[in-house]
DNA sequence: ACCTGAACACCGTTCAAGT
DNA sequence: ACCTGAACACCGTTCAAGT
């Protein structure tokens, strides 16, 4: 074997705090909180699990700062618009935001150290309705009801047994079959005459309840209280 | 010591499926999903984390009964009362209920072998909105918005750090000493002038967006497709 | 029939050690 | 300065063994 008058640089790139947060991100992405583990991060970067330590203070830190990461991809509600489109399409850009990064659901307001791009959001969110002409009552009113709408549509699109009309027709025969025929004829009803169709998907629900929503806010913004 | 005919019999009620279930959500109600393992569970038991396995099959069948548990504590929607009433009602019930069982929210859509109450639950709400004169399209937006709405507050309530307006001045305290002062003025304003006031409690903001979507909907329903 | 003990392949994290 | 190996106190689950 010829000697190597350096050695080979295969892996030595340097960690570095941001390599690790975006490295642990797309390890969250592909298969979920439960595989983001220390030993499972370590292992994609090429080190053991304590070498993260350097960087991260621990796991908790860890996903803090992803979260952050996630906020940072949500568009701030356009300034140059009227607050109804201004929060459709804010209302849009986290839901997409969710969709890419579904772990992160049930963590995005449970931080006690929230990141600045998780404190803007929720600052320009509030400037958009504030300026709008809403008063701080009802401005935490529709924030209120059009976050709990976002995060709940997400939560139940990333956690329902399926998505597609076949996907459906699958998972229907398996739950249905313990139990007596037409034991449930309204759901069944449902599933073979809706959800059943070809052209299904539940995330198509998103919109409609999305309007309802503002319209309901614009409608109630106009009276005083 | 007097020698005793019979052995004290303190620990010997013997297990049952449904006393591992019932102890099971009690642990859980009590320190959450994290703290549910076998291990604990069998200790709570009196016994060693192997003799559960005579009562469920793993902890996915665990996990699946104890939210078959939840759904059976929410209340049917009453059949004796105009859709909006029986809407509400059930809103409620599914609302209280997740408080009781925050562990359960992010796991009550996600069954893949769900339980009698769940499908019973699923099938009387499909049933009023039928009832009542929706259409099958229209009865799947409206199940879609009010449960997006119901379990994303929920979620929200319960992933929140703070709870009251006291709580809030902490925790808001220590999340804005980071940053610079008055760098996110609307967010600082929405604390100080509303949050942190004494009756605030995140909770009450649960009736304003039920009736919002309420009424939505019935305009709607009112109006064909 | 019902429960146990030891074991396996995992966790997050600490601590002393290597280069 | 940066990374590692061994260890600790945990997981869910299997399997052979005890009564």
């Amino acid at each position: 074997m010829a000697t190597e008058a350096t050695p080979p640089p295969v892996r030595r790139v340097p960690l570095s705090r941001d390599r690790v947060l975006r490295t642990a991100m797309s390890v969250a992405d592909a298969g979920g909180l439960d595989m983001l583990t220390m030993r499972t991060l370590g292992q994609e970067l090429g080190v053991g699990p304590m070498a993260l330590y350097r960087h991260i203070a621990n796991k908790d830190d860890l996903v803090d700062a992803i979260i952050d990461l996630v906020f940072a991809e949500i568009g701030l509600p356009p300034t140059d618009a009227d607050w109804m489109t201004a929060m459709r399409e804010r209302a849009i850009s986290v839901r997409d935001a969710l969709l890419r990064h579904r772990w992160a659901v049930p963590l995005m307001e449970s931080r006690r150290h929230p990141g600045p791009a998780n404190l803007q959001h929720h600052d320009a969110v509030i400037g958009c309705l504030l300026g709008a002409g809403f008063d701080m009552a009802m401005a935490a009113h529709a924030y209120s009801v059009l976050d709990a709408y976002i995060y709940g549509f997400a939560l139940t699109k990333m956690t329902l047994p399926f998505e597609t009309g076949e996907e459906v027709a699958e998972v229907a025969q398996t739950m249905l079959q313990p139990f007596p025929l037409n034991a449930y004829p309204n759901l069944a009803a449902f599933i073979t005459e809706h959800a059943m169709k070809p052209g299904y998907d539940y995330g198509d629900e998103f919109a409609f309840g999305l309007d309802l929503i503002l319209d309901g806010l614009e409608e109630r913004a106009r009276q005083p209280a």
